[in-house]
Formats: structure tokens, C-alpha cells, sequence
DNA sequence: AACTGTGAAACCTTTCACAGCT
DNA sequence: AGCTGTGAAAGGTTTCACAGTT
């Protein structure tokens, strides 16, 4: 793709190169190992092994080991993992350290939900402003912030910026530009429509109407199986 | 696993079954062409070209073929896919045909979110009950239904269901625990924990604040990069 | 001519199983 | 003895490219 796909280097690398790529299912799982060990903080322990991480993660346990070697991540043999060191380590890899901050547009139902979802705030990201384009909403207080109008976007949008799209299906494409406009090159999207983004944009969506369906489907083939299994 | 899974019967299959097994990763895009076939639907438009659903759906039209390949589906070569009988097709392998009741549990911020999100309702999933095991919550009425209290929980699982949960972190397993006795074998978990389930029950997770880290750790790659190349 | 359906290739992810460290 | 880190095998997904159909 560029030039970092070059073979191997010929000539002396100073430094060992442990940035190995790190594969996306891998990124996916980081958060909630991140917080399977926040717990274990909370409650003392110290140490973990790979086994009582991944039970607590909900995968196995060559999954578990596997990502973490992808960080480079040491843990010592015979003993398993030190629990703080490890925090540090994906807390860094996920870039929580460097202050990122979150804009949300949107305040009806779900933008509300989100503004007030005690997740979000836990460890390193908070939203840091809530937009709306109802100038009857601008002014109002939700989760102690200031509900600002979306003329105000490239004000708010300052270095480093995650967009959380929480606007109905109809606006979220023109809203979706006027992020990438002003800048922010993340973007969650939670309306129930496609979007097209410029490649240099990374977009996720959440739909929560295509998790049901997808919940539909398996109840169907189970009802199927068990009427087969009459016959 | 059992006894679906031997080889070719050596017997005459009287039905040519075609019920391939349809990969997990195509029945995820399911619900995006249909929510796209439904826009083209609305459209007037009768038939439609895999270059264009794909276009539409925001996939690779190789990728959509492949994915329609395995529901049996017949296109016409030359023409397209005929805009209606795939709808049919789909809603049909979705399970979206026979009637599924949903619950949701916990109407805090999210919730209550959840029970109004038109998405939902769009076609043929809706949320049936409310559930809350706060006494107080009881009565009220959330996007027209009554907020009923946890108790009743097995008056309200009737037949097929699908469950809900937007309790908080703490509570969910209780409320997992309780859906599952009640015969549930479907559920979506929006809190953030992760929850365990008997073998025969499906369990789908919307975590908002693993989205959020996962575009986190992608503008943190992005920056990182940019400095690279300054040097 | 236009477009679908599909083997085969390329790629990515998970799981296994064990060498190697403490 | 116990547990991590990792090659190698197995399994799943995407993409390619084209034969086959209308």
C-alpha cells in the first residue's frame, strides 16, 4: 500500500521496531481487556494470568495471548501479567493518554442517552461538547454540558476530534460533512443510514435495529432446527 | 457438533436443500440491503443492478453477490435483481415474516431511547414491553407502552423473544439471569459488562464506549503517523 | 452487451500445541 | 511446575476474474 510495506531493511534499524501492525480484530478486543483489568485494579489483584483475564474478557485464553503479543506486551512466564503495567500498555496503544476530545451532534433520545452514559466517561474519553442544529434545544444543560448550536462546530472542534452522529437518518449525511469539514477524522455513527466519508476519515456505526434483526435470524434457524428435529 | 453436520446422505434427498448454512458475516449485511432495497422500494424502482445495491448498501458488489449467492437467491443475468422478491427473500431469512416479540429491560436514559428509536420500528422488529425493577418507573408511559414492573417478566415472555438489556453494568447479569429462566434465547446487551449465557442462548453486545476507544486508537495511529513522516 | 453466480486465490482470524522462560 | 509467546494448522471472509445466462 505505501512505503512502510517495504521488505526488510537492508540497512541497521537503531531500534528494534515493535510497532507490528496490530490486526483489527485485535483493537476490537483491547477495550474490553482494558476494562476486565480495571476491574481486577479495583479489586487488588496484582497479577493475572492469561486463563483468569481471558475468563473475565469472555474469550479463550490462546485469543487473549496472542493480541497481547501483538503489543509486544511482556508478561513474565510462570507468573502471567502485571495487572497495572498491562493498563498502561493498551491504555497507550488505544492513544488514551493523549487528551482526544469527543463531539456529539444530536440531542433527542439518543443523543441524551449517550451525553449522560456513564461508560463513555470511565477511563480517558468523555464527551466535551453536544451540538444540535434546533436552536430551541441550544442553551439547555444535559449532563453538565451546554447544548451549542452546529454553527458553532468549527469553534468546538479543536485538535484531535471524535464526531458522534446521534441525528435522525435524513440529516446525519449533511451533518456527517460538516465534521469532515471542519476537521474531525473519526466519526461514530448511530443513524440508521449509510454514509460515504473521504478515505481518510475512519467511520464506525452502530445500528441498533440491525443487531435485532441479526438476533431475528438465529431465532428463526433455531426454530427451524427444532421443527426439523420433529420430523 | 451433532447429527446435522454428517456427510452427503447416500439416501435420495427428496428437496434439493438448498439451505447452505449462510456465513455469519453475510447474514451482519442482511439487514443493510434491506433497509437499502427498502429505500429503492420507495423509490418506484423494480429492479436493481448488484453494482448498484452494493453502491447502495456501501459494500463491494462482488461481496454482495457472494452474500446473495447463499440465500439461494436468483437474479436475472444480464437484468439485475428484481427489487420486491428480494425484499421478500431476505425478510424471509431474517426471520422478520413470523411474528418476535422484544423486550427491554431498564428504562433509564438508554432505554428510554432504545423504545423511541423509529429504527426499531421500521419493519417488522418492535419493541412489545418495558421492564423495570424500579417501583416508581412503574405506570409510566415511554413512546406508548406502559412501563411494567421486572416481576412480571414471565406474563410478558410469550413464544418467541428477544431481550433487551439497558440496565445498568451492575444489574445486567440479574437481568440476563432472569430473561434466560424465562425462556428467552436471544439478547442484546447494551451495558457494559460482559455477561454469561447457557450455550443455547445467543448473545449480542452494543458497547458505545468500545466504539469510541476503537476510533480512538485510529486517531492515535493517524498522528503518530503524520509525525513519522515529518522526520 | 450486460450482469449474475461461483470456483480459486489471497487474506485475515482463531485455535492448537509446544518450545522456552522463570 | 506453571505460564507465556508463537510457529503452524484450520477455518472463515473477501476479492478476483470469468464462465454462463438472458
Amino acid at each position: 500500500m505505501d512505503a512502510s510495506n517495504l521488505p526488510e531493511d537492508a540497512l541497521a534499524t537503531p531500534v528494534p521496531r515493535r510497532r507490528e501492525v496490530v490486526p483489527e480484530a485485535t483493537v476490537a478486543r483491547l477495550p474490553i481487556y482494558l476494562r476486565a483489568l480495571h476491574g481486577l485494579a479495583d479489586e487488588g489483584q496484582t497479577t493475572v494470568s492469561s486463563e483468569a483475564l481471558a475468563e473475565a474478557a469472555g474469550v479463550n485464553s490462546a485469543k487473549l495471548r496472542k493480541d497481547l503479543s501483538h503489543l509486544g506486551s511482556y508478561g513474565t512466564r510462570g507468573v502471567g501479567y502485571d495487572v497495572d503495567h498491562l493498563i498502561a500498555q493498551i491504555s497507550r496503544e488505544l492513544g488514551l493518554s493523549r487528551r482526544c476530545s469527543v463531539v456529539l451532534v444530536g440531542v433527542g433520545n439518543l443523543g441524551r442517552a449517550l451525553a449522560g452514559y456513564g461508560g463513555f466517561a470511565s477511563r480517558g474519553l468523555a464527551i466535551d461538547a453536544l451540538l444540535d442544529a434546533d436552536r430551541s434545544r441550544v442553551g439547555e444543560q444535559i449532563a453538565g454540558l451546554t447544548v451549542r448550536h452546529m454553527d458553532d462546530l468549527p469553534d468546538v472542534v479543536t485538535g484531535v476530534s471524535i464526531g458522534v452522529i446521534a441525528t435522525p437518518a435524513d440529516a446525519a449525511q449533511e451533518v456527517c460533512d460538516r465534521l469532515v469539514s471542519a476537521g474531525v477524522t473519526s466519526i461514530l455513527n448511530f443513524a440508521p443510514t449509510v454514509l460515504s466519508v473521504p478515505s481518510h476519515v475512519d467511520l464506525r456505526k452502530v445500528d441498533l435495529s440491525i443487531e435485532l434483526q441479526i438476533l431475528s435470524f438465529h431465532e428463526h434457524r433455531k426454530a427451524a432446527r427444532a421443527e426439523g428435529a420433529l420430523a
